[in-house]
DNA sequence: CTTAGGATCGCCT
DNA sequence: GGCGATCCTAAGC
């Protein structure tokens, strides 16, 4: 298993679904246990035990008190390294989609990570869950996607790090690279 | 037991 | 562009 940036390059441009609702992964962020800004850097604890697992399961944890952020684990286990999922292009069920979210420009429905967890439906039930499970899908991307490389947003800590991932031009991102 | 603050979002101006 | 919502986690005493 490759590090977290290595993986969270090659998600951009794969489809994931979760009860087949989801989309293109337009945008990703790299946290590994080595700084500041990862949830693992302070050692695991009981909610961030999934981080230090097995790679290839989802790490879900509630961000201010209201919204559910999904990760991918990476690395090997012990390591202690993720990738958060922060945007999707919508394809697939997009009607629920605005159902659940009460909301129906597609450029904001899967557009931050808060948003693409409630879009998609995933909460704490999910954490620990492999991704290549029901009810998680992960499909290859169709062509070899362009990616856009930026610094990491919404944290205080390690903010230079070039660990935020983009697909080159897609108007679904949470915020501007650039 | 208490308390500070967080990998955010939506609404307001 | 700024701020309040809202609650869980983990550190400190």
């Amino acid at each position: 298993m490759d590090s977290a940036p290595v993986v969270a390059r090659q998600l951009i441009g794969m489809t994931l679904l979760v009860d087949g609702v989801g989309g293109v992964i337009a945008e990703t962020e790299a946290y590994d246990e080595s700084e500041a800004a990862s949830h693992a850097y302070r050692g695991p604890t009981p909610r961030t035990a999934v981080l230090f697992g097995p790679p290839g399961h989802a790490y879900v944890y509630l961000s201010y008190g209201i919204h559910w952020c999904l990760n991918f684990v990476c690395q090997e286990a012990g390591h202690g390294a993720g990738v958060l999922i922060r945007a999707l292009e919508p394809v697939a069920g997009v009607s629920q989609m605005v159902a659940r979210r009460h909301q129906a420009d597609a450029r904001r429905l899967c557009a931050g990570p808060g948003r693409l967890c409630q879009a998609l439906a995933i909460t704490g039930q999910l954490n620990g869950r492999r991704i290549d499970r029901r009810p998680f899908q992960l499909l290859p991307a169709q062509r070899k996607p362009e990616v856009v490389i930026g610094t990491r947003i919404g944290i205080s800590k390690a903010t230079s790090k070039p660990w935020r991932f983009g697909l080159l031009g897609s108007p679904f991102h949470s915020r501007p690279f650039r």
